[in-house]
DNA sequence: ACTTGCGTTGGAGTGCGCTCCAACTTCTAC
DNA sequence: GTAGAAGTTGGAGCGCACTCCAACGCAAGT
């Protein structure tokens, strides 16, 4: 049989999860050991080899992040999904939490859009008159 | 005549300033000195009073911190204002960039509102299962 | 006149989210 | 088997945007 290590197939190393996310591997590292993804399965020799469940959450996270979620609240979200499935509806209210501030955050940003937009046109009355 | 000094009147002291703001006193001194805020009038005993002007322009420098504009940036935009009249093909092109990322920035947002929804939707579905 | 509080300065310190480093091991291709 | 690239760890360092501090001077009410 030509099939190898359980693990090995299917599996990507760190840099390649870096160049797919956008994270560096350092910050890959760093979300680890802050408890923000599940210790990651290893090579024989001890590598990191990133699983397709793990790229799933990690683009999840990624989701939380830049929609601006701290790192502190993300470990309590990363806590929680440890915690099972019995944390479901404490998961749910944060997530709703979190997604009410973003619709406000949004709204306040075009609000300030739009006042751009008219200092925006004020600059241009100005430059036609020069 | 009842008048007293022209600087007073009209006025307001660097806490009534953070009052409005929201800014805290030390962040208004901070801004002062990197040069975001232009030298503000000093009372007879060198306290700052800040006149109608100088608020307008605290607010609009808040319209750009609030839409994620770097103080480096900031500064940038003062030291334009500084340069005056001249510097206003390049202040509309500064703005005109920054209002295309904002565009962008809430597109992506509300992306990833989109997707925040999908999840909550599952966790939803998962609860009334259970 | 006195007291209480507000404001001043320069500079040090903080929290966040990474980012870099040295010294070492493992992996890959030849 | 060997060279060179890629990955490992613990811990230090960094850039940003404030925030705090000590030691002092001015302001306002009684």
């Amino acid at each position: 049989m030509a099939s190898t290590q359980p693990l090995s197939a299917d599996t990507l190393t760190i840099t390649e999860v870096a160049a797919r996310t956008g994270l560096s591997p350092d910050t890959l590292r760093y979300y680890e050991k802050a408890g923000l993804i599940d210790p990651i399965g290893r090579s024989a020799g001890g590598q990191r080899r990133y699983a397709a469940a793990d790229m799933d959450w990690i683009a999840f996270l990624l989701r939380l992040r830049d929609t601006g979620m701290s790192i502190a609240d993300m470990q309590r979200f990363a806590e929680l999904r440890r915690a099972g499935n019995a944390s479901v509806a404490d998961r749910l209210e944060l997530l709703r939490e979190h997604r009410a501030r973003l619709t406000e955050r949004i709204r306040r940003l075009q609000a300030n859009g739009r006042a751009l937009d008219e200092k925006i046109t004020h600059y241009e009355k100005q430059l036609g008159e020069s």
